[in-house]
DNA sequence: AGTATTATGTTGCTATTGCAACGAAAGGAA
DNA sequence: TTCCTTTCGTTGCAATAGCAACATAATACT
């Protein structure tokens, strides 16, 4: 295990949004619990692990999943530098983590440590009710994030589940063109649909001139096409 | 507006957790502003709204969706006596609440105040940071929700989504026999699938002896039928 | 009771989509 | 380079599910 925090990847991020800044390398130092580093495809937390672990992406990308009972992948997240995973779930009464997290790519991960948050060494007191709203704030953001997919997921239609995610992250990028975190399988898994279904759907929609991609680069062209009925055949 | 504050309903919530009994009358008092009574599809929060409010179901039924842009109703969530709705939403950065929630039937809300609760009076310091851990844990919880529902989504076909709901109820419920916290058109809804598609499937899944059921009471009596292939035609 | 309204089930039709199988393209490793 | 692996697109086929329209049952209202 590498033991170098990225102090100022660490102390950035909206998790410290209000304390201080000489009180942050600190509290930094108190709520983690040093830095390990995974491989592609490495699994960082297990579905079930009773350990309630949440972590840090100081480098690398990371992403979240659940085996389904059809034994189908269910895509939750993805995580990309500055990220936190993890750190809902800690909090949870249930036991157990209910996703499996696993690296994209070679990361560094900075494990955090759900007693020290829970229960910081004295000194912290006047940061942690701070902490403790900046992680309801992160909460809720994620929760608004499952809201997303989920209002993704209710579309009847496939192109109705494509142009949702695609206007989500249309705006989350702020343009028109911007990159999905996922190939075409994580892509179908996030849309809850078969991949070859959603090749078969993008192209269509490449076609009538609704959006342009090449790999996971996207653009969306004519939004009235995106979401408008199927041309009549030929 | 009433201002009966269902003292017993408000101090037994998993909200108050932690607290000592002798500081949670007050701490009650403190951050809620009141009670609202609503008739049967009465709204109670409208989408966009800016306000972050908040509310505990003292008696009655409530339920949380969004309109989606295709028109279908996204169903979100349904609270009973005790459930707290709109209080995750109040932490995250986004103005306006993303859902509209409305009163299944006749229902008293006890409303609660943001700044109430992110500033409560000085006396209520020592309540307050166990307050917010109580609103983490309660975040954590609806996320775990939320995450059901994105499960249940996923599935690819009608059966298996209906599969998935009913034994999430089943497993809350702690038996094979529960009630539906919805009508069939809101069980479609959160299904994301079509109403008469859903009774058509319920009807073939009863037909094998899958399911039994009758209005929202339902009874699972062959899980492997309820997750199998179908069998041949005839 | 009688009527209106809502909730639920049924069915035919057809577009959609899952599934499987295959091929092409891209990238990595030896 | 050559081989291997992974990713992505294409297509035929059959199952599925949306849609619309209607029938029936349950409930509310006067």
């Amino acid at each position: 295990m590498k033991n170098e925090i990225d102090a100022c990847c660490l102390c950035d991020l909206p998790l410290f949004d209000g304390i201080k800044e000489e009180e942050r390398a600190g509290l930094a130092a108190c709520i983690c619990s040093g830095v390990k580093v995974f491989k592609k495809n490495d699994i960082i937390i297990t579905e079930g692990d009773s350990a309630a672990k949440a972590g840090i992406v100081q480098k690398g990308r990371t992403f979240a999943y659940i085996i389904g009972e059809d034994g189908g992948r269910i895509f939750m997240a993805s995580h990309l530098r500055g990220d936190i995973f993890g750190e809902v779930v800690m909090f949870a009464k249930n036991e157990g983590s209910p996703v499996t997290v696993e690296a994209a790519e070679e990361s560094e991960i900075l494990m955090l440590d759900r007693e020290k948050i829970l229960n910081p060494c004295e000194k912290a007191c006047g940061c942690h009710v701070t902490l403790l709203k900046n992680l309801l704030i992160s909460s809720a953001d994620k929760f608004a994030a499952q809201r997303v997919m989920i209002a993704t997921l209710c579309m009847k239609k496939l192109c109705g589940k494509i142009a949702a995610a695609l206007i989500y992250f249309s705006r989350k990028a702020g343009s028109d063109t911007f990159n999905l975190p996922f190939d075409r399988a994580a892509f179908a898994d996030y849309l809850g649909a078969d991949r070859s279904a959603l090749s078969r759907e993008l192209s269509r929609l490449r076609k009538i001139g609704a959006i342009d991609f090449y790999k996971n680069s996207f653009k969306i062209l004519d939004r009235k096409k995106l979401c408008g009925k199927r041309a009549d055949k030929i």
